[in-house]
DNA sequence: CGATTTTTTGAATCATATCAACGTACGTGG
DNA sequence: CCACGTACGTTGATATGATTCAAAAAATCG
């Protein structure tokens, strides 16, 4: 029993996608081949963007390994980080991809990584065959905004001493994977004052 | 031909919600007699609340004429404004409405204020009956989420000055119809911080 | 009109930005 | 594999803007 699932699995090609997909129960075997079939795997090295500022969304990622970091820049040239994505999740300017704008955000790779991609065509035409899948990405959309909204009370309500602690304890992965001046990008504060900050949480323990 | 229009809008009750509905061009008068149908008009007064922290969100509101505020409050009785909502805004705690958690918002009338109610379960059954009702709430759900990322751009990149001006050329109704003390914690800074604000802007012209 | 809420003003304090310089780590080509 | 250059992180001094506590002035409501 176990046994044909695993064969199963590995002529689906055995990716955290794959494994994704079929954890949702949503599907069939001959849809899951189908659904698989739209994406292709891309290898993106470390700095190199999938999305840049100016551009329109054209593609979905799921990323299967690394790390991706979705930022904006000003006119003074300073970065903010609007968040940070790690294996199994969803990457792409939801807002560019449905209107069809150019993107604000800039989406570059933080370690080398891999990514499975759909085009935006096969995407609408994937969740206008399958509602499921439609029901899934609506499901997204909702979790980012309330995602968002949160974001906004974190940086109303705490300190930024009190949100890199947050941050460090929810994701540690972060501290280890990304570069200090991102982290300070995502918390809103410069590169100096989050070495600051980190030398008073530290001298004080 | 425009009187028999006009007689149509009379009979469905001339509403701004029914003015929204049909400009959408999305339903029939006897789909629209039936969604129309789902809706009660309340009479909120000033300062009442239509949700609390810690309630389910169990209704949308369409705002017929007055203003809310959706906020939020932290431990230490500070008040956050996510954001203000005038006449043809939908009303409602997307996440506690869809997942039925409690929220952790608050939506207080800002004036004495109309509002068309419609309780989740007709919500939820409009949406299953007329797609074009569903895709609406979707777009609905993608803007707020677009919204909510611009919001946290802007808190990065715009001084507390650059945003109140913005506000007022952007939406000059909320320097008319809204307190200074909540146009503060939209801000995201103390009266006190506002009032001083303003004296400076004033002054220097 | 009086009572309550809202806004304004003052002084002291705190956190972060900014400009500038120095140390350290990293990986790339010789 | 080392040396160099570049990118990254740390530290110092100073400036700026917002907070806090306190209280007065102004506006609003019943």
């Amino acid at each position: 029993m176990f046994g044909q699932q695993r064969c199963q699995e590995i002529r689906l090609l055995m990716t955290r996608l794959t494994n994704f997909l079929q954890s949702t129960g949503w599907f069939s075997d001959s849809q899951l081949t189908d659904i698989l079939s739209r994406f292709n795997t891309l290898e993106i090295k470390r700095k190199e963007h999938i999305l840049q500022e100016g551009e329109i969304c054209k593609r979905v990622a799921y990323v299967e390994h690394g790390s991706f970091r979705t930022y904006s820049v000003d006119d003074n040239l300073h970065e903010s980080v609007t968040h940070f994505s790690f294996e199994d999740w969803w990457v792409a300017d939801l807002h560019s991809l449905e209107n069809q704008t150019p993107t604000v955000y800039n989406i570059q790779a933080v370690e080398d990584s891999t990514i499975e991609v759909i085009n935006r065509n096969d995407f609408f035409s994937l969740m206008e065959k399958y509602p499921k899948f439609k029901d899934g990405h609506i499901q997204l959309v909702r979790r980012s905004h309330a995602a968002m909204m949160n974001r906004i009370q974190e940086i109303r309500f705490k300190s930024v001493e009190e949100r890199y602690l947050d941050l460090i304890q929810r994701q540690p992965q972060t501290l280890q994977r990304i570069p200090q001046q991102y982290i300070a990008a995502y918390l809103g504060i410069e590169p100096q004052s989050l070495s600051r900050l980190r030398k008073r949480i530290f001298d004080n323990k």
